[in-house]
DNA sequence: GACAAAAACGAACGGTCGTACTATATTCTG
DNA sequence: CAGAATATAGTACGACCGTTCGTTTTTGTC
């Protein structure tokens, strides 16, 4: 009972991983195998296809998202501090894997592709947003933030600022990236206030 | 002369709106070839290997970019209008091709794989934020923006705003994508005033 | 219109893809 | 320990990948 389900968390860890660096597409069986060190076909038979696979693998990422991301920062005190907390584990959940985030990833491999791959991709994005947004929310309540902030708006630059940083770390190498993301949350919530 | 040419370039056309969709990686010789009907082998005798289609690639979709997007905002006069005009019509060539930018689409897929055509997104890449840098200096200069802005963190958000647009519009679908982009460059050049 | 050059084609290569089926190991249960 | 259930391996499949090569068609020049 335990073995199947053991090997299975291991593959879709490993899974998670590789996808950071090739994609939730680009992601191939023998690839996975190999990293795994198993064979191909006793790894598939743990998944009815590719797209299961795929899923699961988004499933397993959305879950250590919350458990890194969201779970700590929900133990910040409610406000700004929550909100502060959950910019810093994002950008520390960008550098913990070998590829980055594999949901920026995705993002950009399906965003034009049909499928039940992206519906799940867009419902975790979406869920990921409107838990930012309820963030931002909570802070305008206790006074932190301005009683007319568009919360949504805040969310959108937020998020915009995390990609922009995954943009100069990962691509420009940019040794800024860091304290330039920092510097845009500071901007922000100053603009906020 | 002159024919090999003019395919070559409907070739390359042809390339840059597909990689916009399936990536720059995920472009395939035999689906270009379908695209534009040709055989596999008579496009492939154009380039000398994919890694030189997908360099050609770039370098056209680059130009495409410097002639919807730079130019037209050069002709804007200096200082603030020219940026905004930049912010507008890099959002325009968002929703030119049918998959969206295909830089931005490239640099999820590449930032993890060295070579030459990653080297060559960079420098790509780099060129655009010193040219946005460039524009923003010009409005410290001309009087609109603050003395003592930060042209390069200016340039960082700016680029963060478009691409959150990007995740709202392409992925997420969302209506509002556009007008959020737009009060997003609003906040971003009233805060540098 | 002849002829060389350029361009496009067709077929084939070794390789990898996702997937199916069968057989062998391994694990769990009684 | 036996036997059933589960998990892994092996092999093969058709499809497509990038690439090569020889042939045929088209183009431009005298």
């Amino acid at each position: 009972m335990t073995k199947g389900q053991d090997t299975k968390e291991r593959i879709l860890g490993e899974a998670l991983d590789l996808a950071s660096t090739v994609g939730i597409e680009g992601l191939s069986i023998g690839e996975l195998a190999n990293a795994t060190e198993m064979s191909k076909s006793g790894l598939f038979a743990h998944f009815n296809s590719k797209e299961d696979l795929q899923l699961e693998v988004l499933r397993t990422g959305s879950a250590h998202f919350i458990e890194t991301v969201v779970s700590p920062a929900l133990r910040q005190p409610r406000g700004e501090a929550r909100v502060r907390a959950l910019f810093e584990r994002w950008l520390a959940w960008e550098t913990l894997r070998t590829g980055g985030c594999p949901f920026m990833a995705a993002t950009f491999e399906l965003d034009d592709r049909p499928g039940p791959v992206r519906d799940a991709l867009v419902a975790t994005q979406q869920d990921w947003v409107d838990t930012l947004t309820a963030a931002i929310k909570i802070a305008v309540d206790e006074g932190h933030f301005r009683e007319d902030l568009d919360t949504g708006q805040f969310a959108f630059e937020f998020y915009g600022a995390f990609m922009a940083f995954h943009l100069y770390h990962r691509l420009l190498r940019d040794p800024k990236a860091h304290s330039r993301a920092m510097d845009a949350l500071e901007q922000l919530i100053t603009c906020a206030k």
